[in-house]
DNA sequence: TTGTACGCGTTATCAC
DNA sequence: GTGATAACGCGTACAA
């Protein structure tokens, strides 16, 4: 297994030819005479030769792979939906025994409801579908919120996706890549960099249409920080649409928890204690609905009877829960697929926004019984 | 955007030191004089210095990260559980609508029943959740059963992961990387890999056990393609208990149908028409499962009442139909985040089997009406 | 503390 | 068709 890997040299020296022609077996395999091809490639198979991305990278100025940075607020625990998951330690395990039982593996293990994909997943699942779709690989990247490490995934790529997560759009926005960028769900500005995001105005004004139209609610409240850029789109979208119903629309959001270890919800909890509840609390994103729904379950509020809660972004546990959450769902697989076809694009010289429409999902948190789509 | 990429012989010019001060500045802070510092960040930060990971692998010898590749048997389309699923077709799209329609994406666009993360997909998510605990990016490869890909992904990092998929086992043992290699879900052969598996026996033995002696079922087929080793393992699991239960055990699977696409389950389909059901069909992974549920509605036999049907896996897809699956789950994170352990335990030498224990999850589809756990 | 020079393994441009 | 050889950008002895 170790030892000193292969390289071109071994090749030719195994096959009695100069490095020259070992890169051109692989590289033009036609304008190699078939017995030399054969010669080399047979050498390479026996000492087991692989050739090296650094290398080739470096002569030819490409990597020939794509990348996907993600900056995230729950580092080491994204899995986490609630408080109090504590990601397996591998470091504790005794790997030796004839079977590691399951009991010892604890709760980071199990797909349970802590294990979902979040919207960055799911985002990224459609990202490596595509990419694989052109044959390139993809570069994983995950970082708190400090610049450095951004450079650090680009670096190794020809063309950068980011989450800039919550803090960090305006590093995004800041740092100089040279080569194609795509941000995700981030203010269209003008820096030089893709855009790609949902039609957040639009998704929220849908949604607060049907809480007033179908289910007659007026009183509604926001929850959810107003720092992402995103969340304060969908907060005026639910305002646009009040208004233009004719109903008074809140100046301010009545929750701006901020969706960390720990979140308090201290607005949405002075609501429950002083008894009086809005309609409906629409949330900023199906993370924050779920821990307000389990906030409200401990509280004894029933979800809907007594008030209806709603999501954003349509990520899987939303569908999962006691009380099936309704939300507004961005086409993750798509923006995933969307920017690798920017990144690929290399005609275009960045600077493009693409914007996507979303759904309206109606489940149970809304007070509809027998949803009109699943 | 574009342009030559700056290379430490900018930096070392717009701040008048030399290359190798910049390289310390970088990468040993603390050598070097702090205004020298100062001065080379401040001009890496100006013209948008990105270290070239190319060149710095080449230098050291070793690229940092980890890859974790999959041989897939369905290329395009391993969001589909059933047939006909068609990706969406990105190029096909008008990006420069001021909102493109949710319409337009069609069906890839969602995360339907269709979307679910697979099993691949969630021991992808535990090894990147350990691998960035070690700082370490991920590389993620996929191709078809074709060999050369494989040491294309390999080129790229230090240790990598593998799932041989299907066919690729043979193919797998052979392969001779010079790194640390972990295959999931293969015999543990003499080969120089360390292998991550489940215990699939064990498995399939607690789940035979729960239909015999808690649904007092004894006339069990298997369905499944016996080609993959895990799959085989697991019937020989389930013959394994019949016998020790004192019960006839089958010969030979009733269906040995491989989950590829427009699989036909001639072997499930005969038995239904032949009115000859056995009490269960103990299918050899959750997608297997799935789709036979599929043509069992279809065909208007009812599950559990008719005929009870168990999976294997624990993917996400299971709970989520009409009739929630009756499986026994794997411990998917786990697996993923013990192979990213293995490939960083620099010392040992390869060949390390660890086989993680588990789980049965009773649902609704083996005729248990209140699960136990869920 | 900072600078010079070489090596890392490929690709690509030339001669032959 | 094949073989020398010069980049490619960075790390790092070694020298200054």
């Amino acid at each position: 297994m170790a030892g000193r890997r292969p390289t071109v040299y071994d090749v030719a020296r195994q096959a009695g030819v100069s490095i020259a022609t070992v890169s051109f077996a692989f590289r033009r395999p036609a304008e190699v005479r078939a017995e030399t091809r054969e010669a080399v490639l047979r050498a390479a198979q026996e000492i087991g030769y692989v050739p090296s991305a650094s290398a080739r990278g470096l002569a030819q100025r490409r990597t020939g792979a794509l990348g996907l940075h993600s900056f995230e607020y729950l580092l080491d625990r994204p899995q986490g939906l609630t408080e109090g998951a504590v990601p397996l330690q591998v470091a504790d395990l005794d790997l030796d025994q004839d079977v590691v039982s399951w009991d010892q593996l604890g709760p980071g293990a199990v797909s349970g409801p802590a294990a979902f994909p979040l919207y960055v997943d799911e985002v990224q699942r459609g990202f490596e579908l595509e990419a694989r779709r052109h044959g390139r690989p993809v570069l994983v990247g995950r970082s708190a919120e400090s610049g450095g490490d951004v450079t650090e995934t680009a670096g190794r790529v020809d063309g950068l996706a980011i989450f800039p997560g919550r803090a960090a759009e305006r590093l995004v926005r800041e740092v100089r890549l040279h080569m194609p960028v795509v941000v995700f769900g981030s203010p269209p500005d003008d820096d030089p960099h893709h855009h790609v995001l949902a039609d957040n105005r639009g998704g929220a004004r849908e949604l607060v249409r049907h809480l007033v139209t179908v289910h007659g609610l007026s009183d509604l409240a926001f929850v959810g920080s107003q720092a992402p850029w995103d969340l304060r789109e969908r907060f005026f979208g639910m305002r646009g649409e009040l208004e233009a119903l004719g109903l008074p629309a809140p100046d301010e959001v009545c929750d701006d928890t901020d969706l960390v270890d720990g979140a308090t919800f201290d607005g949405v909890r002075a609501l429950v204690t002083s008894g009086r509840l809005p309609h409906a609390l629409v949330c900023g994103s199906d993370q924050v609905a779920l821990a307000v729904l389990e906030l409200l379950a401990r509280e004894g509020v029933r979800v809907p009877e007594d008030i209806a809660v709603t999501g954003f972004d349509g990520i899987l546990a939303g569908r999962l829960g006691a009380v099936p959450l309704t939300t507004v769902a961005q086409p993750m697989e798509a923006m995933g697929r969307v920017a690798v076809h920017l990144l690929m694009g290399a005609g275009d010289e960045g600077g493009r926004v693409v914007r996507l429409g979303t759904r309206l999902q109606v489940r149970r948190s809304c007070g509809c019984s027998r949803p009109p789509t699943s």
